[in-house]
DNA sequence: GGGTGTATGTTGACGCCGTCAACAACGTCG
DNA sequence: CGACGTTGTTGACGGCGTCAACATACACCC
């Protein structure tokens, strides 16, 4: 039998076991991510996880912190690499964030949904959106040094576009918008309408 | 004995049930909500529910609906009762959606959460999400007409708006969003931004 | 190298869950 | 007044998360 190679103990146990939920969380929703299952796939009896993460719901932490590492290193390549002007990159940024949730819908949803992870504070799980937020705010500090967009608290102006783009891929993934509509025009739509309103305010009042 | 008047047969449960079941959602979350317990709380046994709903998605799908039949309500008023210009009513519609939202976290949640309400496909929750935003539709038509926005496509348009305060609303609900923040101010923010980049096009690129 | 302690994995059990089948009471209509 | 459909009840089943008791493997010290 050479199926083990670690025998009785599996080596990395606690690493496999996010990855495994992460996978069967692409494949069946989160819904399908039991311990019995988790452990059955990776060749474990059910108790196992326990060894590794106090209950269920920190394991789907440990996979929801994962997904915004993912999403977090994606962002950053893309508001650093990207050419054309520096308002193109930070639509590219919005892009490249919708396109993330509509690649791994239930794994986003879990990194946002407080209900699957139950009503407790997960300090790490903050951090690792805070960590997007910071970013995003850096990113609209350059725009604004530059006279791109105006001047006004960076912080409700990346409240203002996370939003945005947090919105439409949130209705997108729930299938709350027409499966026939152009998936690429209504993101384009949805940076341009933000970059506009970012960039001139005026009074829209009256 | 007067505790019960209908005694074996309970009058009207199927009612009951809806309205119970959205009470233990804004007090404890929809995990909260168990055949069991509600029974219970109705003084009725675990299956009664089943004479009235195939099952507990059929029930919730049912407290679903009837969240979007009030927010409707809610948004029907605020569109055609309030005062100031037209522009500053379509601001007024996206306030009373994000505090509805903020009033009702819970059932919010339920409303959009695909993954709570199985993989399935429910025609009446979406026929009832289709009323709202047909409704947004031709308000949007509306201020398009005294040019007071650019006539693109008011589909499109209404999905930018909705996905603006569907995103803000989330990200409070969820807790995303920085606590000591004025979420008023935000409010204002996220709406006038919307509002200016649905006015004035022109490029934001380059 | 043998013994010991700790980390890791297993098994059995408990209570809760959604759901179904069989049964019972109610109300209605001939 | 009797037959019958509707509505509610009870018992049971399998699946779930989790805990306690037990077993095994590895690491480290003499």
């Amino acid at each position: 039998m050479a199926e083990r190679d670690h025998a009785y103990h599996h080596g990395d146990l606690r690493a496999a076991l996010v990855e495994e939920a992460a996978a069967m969380i692409s494949e069946g929703g989160a819904a399908s991510v039991t311990m019995r299952a988790i452990g059955s796939r990776l060749g474990v009896s059910r108790a196992a996880p326990y060894r590794h993460f106090p209950d269920k719901t920190a394991l789907l932490v440990a996979v929801a912190v994962e997904g915004f590492r993912r999403l977090n290193r994606r962002l950053r390549g893309s508001s650093t690499g990207a050419a054309g002007s520096s308002v193109e990159r930070l639509r590219h940024m919005g892009e490249q964030y919708v396109r993330f949730a509509l690649e791994n819908p239930a794994h986003y949803r879990l990194m946002y949904g407080r209900e699957a992870l139950a009503r407790q504070d997960h300090p790490e799980l903050r951090e690792a959106a805070a960590v997007l937020l910071e970013h995003l705010i850096g990113v609209i500090r350059v725009h604004q040094q530059r006279g791109e967009i105006e001047r006004e608290d960076p912080r409700a102006q990346a409240y203002v576009a996370w939003s945005a783009v947090h919105g439409l891929a949130s209705l997108l993934i729930e299938r709350q918008i027409d499966p026939n509509f152009d998936v690429d025009a209504l993101l384009n739509q949805t940076t341009e309408t933000l970059l506009v309103g970012l960039r001139g305010a005026g009074t829209a009042t009256g």
